[in-house]
DNA sequence: GCCCTTCTTTGGACCGTTCCAGAACCTTCC
DNA sequence: GGAAGGTTCTGGAACGGTCCAAAGAAGGGC
């Protein structure tokens, strides 16, 4: 009992299979008798089309591969969900690989892409092997999203503008007052940037002196651990500026382990805005990064280059917004280090 | 400039087209210089099958469809993450579906995964329609995953053991000393068959009387609003059951505005053991609901089912694992309710 | 009624693989 | 030396669509 072809509908419908594909793709140049013949068949003998054939011959596939780098952080998810609905709207499907899994598994993923002829690819956000990016875009229209790496020559990026965020997240701590302020640092370009925010404001206030950075990673355990070293060190920190909001969390956990209040005797700044830090429990101060539009340029971005494989790459950045909750404040005024 | 295909190879291997393709899929019947020959040109010329092509001719696409309910729900990532790992292993990829986004866009699922003769089809959590899943099953091997429902014919169900997990965790709280336990109940059938182990097991204590059970969803909001609404109550709760970890943290926030300190005056279990239960800032005991394995497992009785399609369908349940961490705690004995 | 034009409809080549029947080539054995 | 039996290789027919050139039908003008 194999699946009806296109030829089982022609015949039910008394008409040639290329009636049939003509009605099937919207022709106007069909007489309504027979289009409704043709539609009756295809209801009939529940007929759908067979995807690999129409690739085969159409020579493409209406789906564009997508490069995730890790499926459990939301804010990648978010940028998912602009992405999709952006793609679908203009027919294409969207297959997912999650990076760090296949790079697990062993697998080159620029193969499986090549293999299906996905007719475009969207890396997101920091990958594991950058250089299968490279391989990728060679062959491939392509768009990096939520990073500014790697930059290649016909290869669109789209992504928040992670310096200017940082900036906001620390002209906020200082506008509150705050001196003595600490940066978790992220890996990757997108962690260069967000550190080289902070470090510039930490300048232009005069306060490089007073500015610590210390290394985490993207994760809550990376986030605690630094945290703990920060706030070990003789000249402690008021304010904590992290490079995403689980790091953020982490830093949480940390603050209140040592026995210090947040935001009373600790502020603290996360990124990306995610769910986490809408969780009333934590209401971590945060800047919205601005996942799902940055999805949706990024396939739109992609269309266009489908469309003009050539066409030079273009820098989109888009700007975040500080949005201010519980976990920030201004310092003691009696703390003798805020003197 | 089109990419090259088996017949260029044949031609610059000097061979022809079968032999390369019988290379190609790791024939022992080759002399070892003509397999040299062919793996040279396909080196030489970058040459990557189509998949497109060989699905059309060999009737399968090596693809399994996962229809998800929500990429947001980590438990759900865990799921996905083992489903992958083992479908892998078998040669097969994912073509992942999420339902929610898709059914906001009004695109029915089994649809696309029709068209693209998936190979096999899993359905991961409560669905928003079940119908679709029916649909599906009459056509593609199925296997629903982390829910017990739909029933179908010849349809696996592979899920933690909800009831029971739900037992482990009254158990528990009963074991503290709590009489008056509160369950936050979810929606659908894994939402009913907690509710209805906290019910079986209140009841075995004779505590019929001083369960509560109020209504709230999958979210931290539902979760939040539930609790304020139990500690509103005359006689309220000393413990609170909470459908899965994200009610669970808004139950927390819930218990924080009101003053009450947990565990001291609140105990709190969630349910799912995703890593917000492991945030060391919420530290939520919870029940592992072994996602990876559920996944694992799912995706074997899928293998099975594309193997042989018409065998009757089975439901597998795993035990869930309680996880103790920091918010239970016996009640306040000095608490004049617990008399 | 006939020729010309415009709409509709159709047959068949093609997309890039797999698979099968059988050809070609080797050994071995009598 | 030739039949038998194995191995290795090949041509061509699928697979299920799209697309194009051309055939057929319908309408219009004289």
């Amino acid at each position: 009992m194999r699946p009806p072809t296109i030829r089982d509908v022609a015949e039910r419908a008394g008409v040639s299979k290329s009636l049939v594909s003509l009605v099937l793709r919207g022709s106007e140049q069909v007489r309504p008798e027979k289009r409704r013949a043709v539609l009756a068949a295809v209801e009939e003998l529940g007929y759908r089309p067979n995807a690999a054939a129409r690739s085969l011959s159409e020579r493409r596939t209406r789906t564009v591969g997508v490069l995730l780098n890790d499926l459990r952080n939301p804010w990648f998810v978010e940028l998912l969900d602009g992405l999709n609905s952006e793609l679908y709207a203009s027919g294409l499907r969207t297959l997912l690989a999650d990076g760090r899994l296949n790079r697990r598994l062993g697998e080159d993923l620029t193969h499986t892409f090549t293999e299906l002829r996905v007719d475009g690819l969207i890396a997101v956000g920091t990958l594991p092997d950058p250089a299968a990016v490279r391989t990728a875009a060679a062959r491939l229209p392509t768009v990096v999203a939520g990073t500014r790496e790697p930059v290649l020559s016909a290869v669109d990026i789209v992504a928040g503008d992670d310096e200017l965020g940082a900036r906001l997240a620390t002209e906020h701590l200082i506008g509150l007052g705050h001196r003595h302020i600490a940066h978790i640092a992220g890996q990757g370009s997108v962690g260069t940037l967000r550190r080289r925010g902070f470090e510039a404001v930490m300048r232009e206030h005069g306060l490089s002196g007073s500015a610590a950075v210390e290394q985490g990673d993207l994760t809550e355990e990376g986030g605690y651990r630094a945290t703990v070293r920060l706030l070990a060190a003789p000249h402690r920190p008021t304010a904590v500026f992290a490079f995403n909001d689980m790091a953020g969390v982490g830093a949480l956990s940390a603050a209140e382990e040592l026995g210090l209040r947040v935001p009373g005797d600790l502020s603290l700044v996360g990124y990306d805005n995610t769910y986490l830090a809408r969780l009333r429990h934590l209401w971590l101060t945060t800047v919205d990064n601005a996942g799902h539009d940055i999805g949706r340029r990024a396939a739109r971005r992609l269309l266009d280059r489908i469309a003009d494989p050539a066409r030079p790459g273009e820098v989109a950045l888009t700007a975040p917004v500080l949005e201010v909750r519980g976990t920030t404040a201004p310092p003691r005024p009696s703390d003798p280090r805020e003197s």
